[in-house]
DNA sequence: AAATCTAATGCAACTAAGTTGCGATAAGAT
DNA sequence: ATCTTATCGCAACTTAGTTGCATTAGATTT
C-alpha cells in the first residue's frame, strides 16, 4: 500500500514548464520515499549522501517553490525547525514521541477519544494531544 | 466566567521560597489578563508599556523558569516563535486566522465535525485543521 | 553540436528567535 | 543595615531561514 507519487510529480513540473533539475527530482524522491515529513536539514543530509551537495539556499528555495505549486505542505510540530511532507498524501495527522522524535501518520477520523483508543491498541501510548483549527474569523471574511 | 488566576499563583511561588519580582508578577499578570496565548516577543512590548525595561535574557529566563513551575505551557501554531499560556487554564484548543492571526479558544469535545459546525455558527470559517498526538511510542516505552 | 534564454544556483551577508557565561544587582531573610 | 543568593543585564553565540547579486546549467532553438 505505499504507492509512489514521484512519477506523477515529475510529470505535472515537466508539463507545466518547470526544469527538472537533480536537486528537485532527488527532493521529491527522498519525500516519496521517507516515512516522515522531513526538515530542510534532513534534507540537506540526504542530499548530501546522493553525493549532491546543494547549498542549504537552493534547499530552502526549492523547498518555497514547492509549497507554492502545491507540491508539498509544511506542517510543525513545536520543534524549531518546520517539517515538509508530500501534498498529493490524503489528509491525515500524527503521533510523534515525546522521547525519540518517531512520527506516525494516523488516519483523519471523526473522534479524538476514537483515535486515541486505537494508538492504545497499537502500544503509543497517548500523553497529550493538540488541535488546531486555521481559517477566517469574521472581520477577515468581510474584508476579502 | 473570565476568573482570574494571578493571586493563586503569586501565592504558590511564594509559599515555594521563589521571589517575587516586578518582572515576574508582571509576566504573570499580562498572561492572565491576555485572551490569547502571548509570545516572548509580545510579553516583551506589554512589559515595556509598563515602564518595565526587562532584557530579552531575563524574560527567556522567566518564561524557562514558569515552564519548570508547571505555571504556563508552551504552544507553537506554525509561525517561528513559541507561544505561552497559563497552565491553569482547562485544556482547550484553538482557532487562528490565517489573514491577522487572532487566536479564540475552543473546548475540547469529542469530534473533529461537531467542532468545526459550531465554529461555523460563530461565523468563523474554518479551512482546515491540525491535529497531532504525543507520547510515548512502543520502543520508548520500554526503555523507561 | 553550438548558441541562446532564463530558471535555478552559490555565495556572502543578513535577520529573528532563542541561548550561554559571567559579573552585577536587588529580594527578602536575619 | 547587612547578608545571601536568586535573578538580572550585557555581550557574544547559535540555529533556522532569507535576500541581493553575479554565475551556472536545463531546455529549447538553430
Ligand atoms: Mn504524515
Ligand atoms: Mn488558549
Ligand atoms: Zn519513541
Ligand atoms: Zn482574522
Amino acid at each position: 500500500m505505499k504507492r509512489s507519487f514521484y512519477d506523477g510529480i515529475i510529470r505535472d513540473l515537466k508539463d507545466q514548464g518547470f526544469r527538472l533539475t537533480k536537486v528537485r527530482m532527488a527532493i521529491i524522491e527522498e519525500l516519496d520515499r521517507a516515512k516522515k515529513p522531513l526538515s530542510a536539514g534532513e534534507l540537506i543530509g540526504l542530499l548530501k549522501k546522493r553525493g549532491l551537495g546543494p547549498h542549504k539556499t537552493s534547499v530552502y528555495r526549492e523547498i518555497a517553490f514547492m509549497l507554492e505549486q502545491e507540491i508539498i505542505n509544511r506542517l510543525s510540530f513545536g520543534e524549531r525547525q518546520d517539517r515538509f511532507e508530500l501534498a498529493a498524501l490524503e489528509h491525515h495527522h500524527h503521533a510523534i514521541c515525546k522521547v525519540c522524535g518517531e512520527i506516525e501518520d494516523i488516519a483523519c477520523s471523526e473522534g479524538i477519544r476514537q483515535i486515541e483508543e486505537m494508538l492504545g491498541k497499537q502500544k503509543f501510548k497517548v500523553s497529550g494531544h493538540l488541535i488546531e483549527f486555521f481559517g477566517l474569523c469574521t472581520s477577515c471574511q468581510q474584508s476579502s
